[in-house]
DNA sequence: TAGTGGTCTAGACCACGGT
DNA sequence: CCGTGGTCTAGACCACTAG
């Protein structure tokens, strides 16, 4: 008696309010979750699902691919199903554009230019954007304020081989981020957050003190095979936070 | 002469290596990247594609349910498939157990318990917990080392009634986090990230100075529908950051 | 050769939402 | 009412893998 059979008294399996790819997906799951069926364990094949739950390969078929594609199993094919390895605590946290976020919590966004300007680019930047040290390239320096009060200093230099005509939006209109994203799709982002302590300009621009904590968000976009810009967001500590939720 | 019907001269859809599914994918994502296709457009009906591009309905169906589970399109049963408004530059970043972190970057991780016991629960961590205030918790703080270097302070409260021998296991060879995944599988995860300054007895614990800035993660953990744990999570923002790349 | 997953079809019933 | 998406089935052909 196989562990499929040992449950396939069930001949209610699918005829309740969750469709029947679901339930077993649910099936599968909750024997995983138990323990009963280990990491690396072999999972019955369609066929199996097929015979011993009572539904179509198409249905087992749909159920099996989408607990693939969330990880939850592996699939080769020719050879079988298996539990996958334990994914740990892993958990995903999203990072927005600050101009949406206050939007969305109905306040007002405004922002102030303090810097927008040709450049040559410092070694570091350079590097950054994957372009020779002293090359030209965009820089500007923007803060973001939520009902008049300054929350990010967005700190961003662009490649101007990507996008020529930065330095002349109309940036109180247009978020760079939002431009950016027009005129160059972004395929790939790369960020990285850190806390730091606020750079003396940095406290003026934010109207904080000195050892006040602040989040550094240090992204890095490309459109296809292109680095396009590279921005460091910073924010003071205590009127700003990351959000998620993952289940 | 619908846009599908312009393109249906390719009576090769489908022919060639790529799955007629993904085909219908390419077909359809193609539109929307060109902009033909702009944020809110109706897709054609899953007929339609049937129709124009001679594929069985549930060919068209796979392919628009997997462009709206990946976020490109939005399905609505009896109204009809839409090109979704713009993500702006939303990404996701991960956050992880940081043991199986030190442990991937082919370090020791080393920990030490700093107090393990039961308490009555503050105000604030039950709220938390959603327990009542005064109600018994278990309470645990750990320093977590890389090379034996602090890293971590893990300040955890636990819901006894979910997991009722927390304070007898040996946290010494099994971290909580890890502890708690096997005790009651994770279904639910909020994280919330900040920097702070830390408190005095965390400047002693993670050796650091008063004004160091932290990354502060406060996570809580449910299990079904019963609030498992929550925690503060420390760490020196010199020696650690959030990584994360999305494409 | 037998079993596995990968894909595809034609037809069906249903729930939903606007007309 | 009709068109939409949501689901399900039975049967089919294929590519791949292992014995």
């Amino acid at each position: 008696m196989t562990a499929l059979e040992r449950k396939s008294d069930l001949s209610t399996f699918g005829t309740g309010p969750v469709p029947r790819y679901e339930a077993v997906k649910q099936f599968i799951r909750s024997r995983i979750e138990s323990g009963e069926w280990p990491p690396n364990h072999r999972i019955p094949s369609e066929n199996d699902i097929v015979a011993d739950l009572g539904v179509s390969r198409m249905t087992a078929n749909r159920a099996l691919r989408e607990l693939a594609s969330e990880g939850t199993i592996t699939r080769v094919q020719g050879v079988g199903s298996f539990v996958a390895t334990h994914k740990g605590s892993t958990a995903l946290l999203e990072v927005r554009n600050i101009a949406d976020e206050i939007r969305e919590r109905g306040h007002t966004h405004t922002s102030k230019i303090s810097l927008l300007q040709q450049e040559q680019a410092s070694p570091e930047v350079a590097d950054a954007l994957g372009l020779a040290t002293g090359a030209r390239v965009f820089h500007s320096i923007i803060v973001h304020a939520e009902n008049g009060v300054p929350i990010q200093i967005e700190d961003r230099f662009v490649n101007p081989a990507i996008c020529p005509n930065y330095l002349e939006q109309d940036f109180g209109s247009i978020t760079p981020n939002a431009y950016l994203t027009l005129a160059a799709p972004i395929t790939r982002t790369e960020q990285i957050v850190e806390a730091v302590l606020p750079k003396p300009w940095e406290c003026k621009l934010l109207a904080i003190g000195r050892y006040e904590p602040c989040l550094m968000i240090r992204r890095r976009t490309w459109s296809e095979a292109a680095n396009v810009t590279v921005a460091r967001l910073v924010y003071p500590g205590t009127r700003y936070r990351l959000e998620g939720v993952s289940q």
